[in-house]
DNA sequence: GGACACATGTAACGGGTTACATGATTTC
DNA sequence: GAAATCATGTAACCCGTTACATGTGTCC
């Protein structure tokens, strides 16, 4: 749902992604570029958006009292970047502790194991291993992350703690889907077919949920 | 050279919304209300959508020739019920085995976990059982289902396997989210404060993931 | 001096959202 | 016979997307 919510003046309503931004700008203040940089690298799993639309949401911050912008010139063209105001601050305060809108997940791929009575058992067997490598690439993602702050590489060493907090939540769920799409490929391999097994089995999958 | 213009008799081209519809029309038939509750159940973990649109997308279904529209009467109500066409079969078919958009997770939550520094402890810890609670309930959900479909009352039963894959998957994320809640929970406690860890912990936290 | 990544945006469209409206059916 | 709840939609807005456009440093 992510219902945005109201800030004091008849300002308009932010929305979560605003809020991301601001918190950005909340560390220091950015260039455009940077800004989408920063929220590439740590946005990109919990509250992914495009990067054209970073721009539109700097300003609509600004229009909102939330930012200041300033523009400066490298050769002949202009860089703008953002501030957060103490508005921006206020507002930043209250949205942490608002209630938060639904998680959501979509994923094409799923959808396609759904329904994969449409198609045939490889066309399965390709969803299942594109939803697996997908989340093994997330997997080897954060260790990347790791090494470079295992190095001493990475940006704000100070905020690392909180980040590692998302990292392990994300992490664990695209290995615990590693693990499934592993699982699942043998089930399904076994089957030989879309359509192999019958309801007391899908009784049993579903109850063995979350035991180790 | 020019942009390309769409011709008009060129149908649009499909979302996965739009063949996530049409596969629930490749089982039967089904009234727009039927549809929605149908997507409802199906749909709700892997590709939410507002109900509202699914009157839409069936509109836009019927006029790419991908399904056929029929009006009834109920009092002095219509009720429009729509078929799947051959050539929706076809589409949907080509769809299946045709490779899949990247997932997405987004969670306003988790990213007031990750800015947390600008609230209080409380809150992160509210945000952190927030999470935590909403994967509970999608795990007690799979185990209702089950339930129904133990007791013979599920729909489809036929296809319970491979519904029974797909919540196995999702289930397997919601426990993962479960466990990280209450180990968050514990090590942002033992903090007391929104940044009680270094980086050399963060490093150690991340390198922990998947192993059991 | 060409290629190529990095940097910095704008334009237009549309899918998806929220909000609204009202008819039928069941419950108590 | 009131009040939920089920059923069936429409309207409008806007965020986010895709597609385009072009400048600037650097490497070879």
């Amino acid at each position: 749902m992510n219902t945005p919510i109201e800030s004091e003046s008849q300002a308009r309503r932010l929305t979560p992604t605003s809020y991301a931004v601001l918190a950005v700008l909340a560390l220091r203040e950015h260039s455009t570029y940077e800004l989408i940089k920063q929220m590439r690298l740590s946005m990109h799993y919990i509250w992914p958006r495009a990067e054209s639309n970073v721009y539109a949401e700097a300003k609509r911050l600004v229009a909102a009292g939330m930012a200041t912008s300033r523009k400066e010139a490298t050769g002949r063209r202009e860089r703008t970047t953002y501030a957060i105001t103490d508005a921006g601050r206020n507002a930043l305060e209250r949205w942490i502790s608002s209630p938060s809108g639904r998680a959501r997940y979509e994923a094409e791929a799923v959808v396609k194991v759904l329904f994969a009575e449409n198609g045939s058992v490889d066309d399965l067997l390709a969803s299942i291993r594109a939803i697996g490598a997908e989340a093994a690439a997330g997997v080897a993602h954060f260790q990347m992350v790791a090494d470079r702050y295992a190095a001493g590489e990475g940006e704000y060493p100070e905020r690392f703690g909180l980040s590692s907090l998302v990292a392990r939540l994300i992490g664990e769920q695209q290995a615990a889907t590693v693990r499934w799409a592993s699982w699942a490929e043998q089930v399904v391999t076994e089957w030989g077919t879309t359509s192999g097994a019958d309801a007391a089995w899908g009784v049993e999958t579903i109850r063995a949920i979350g035991r180790r």
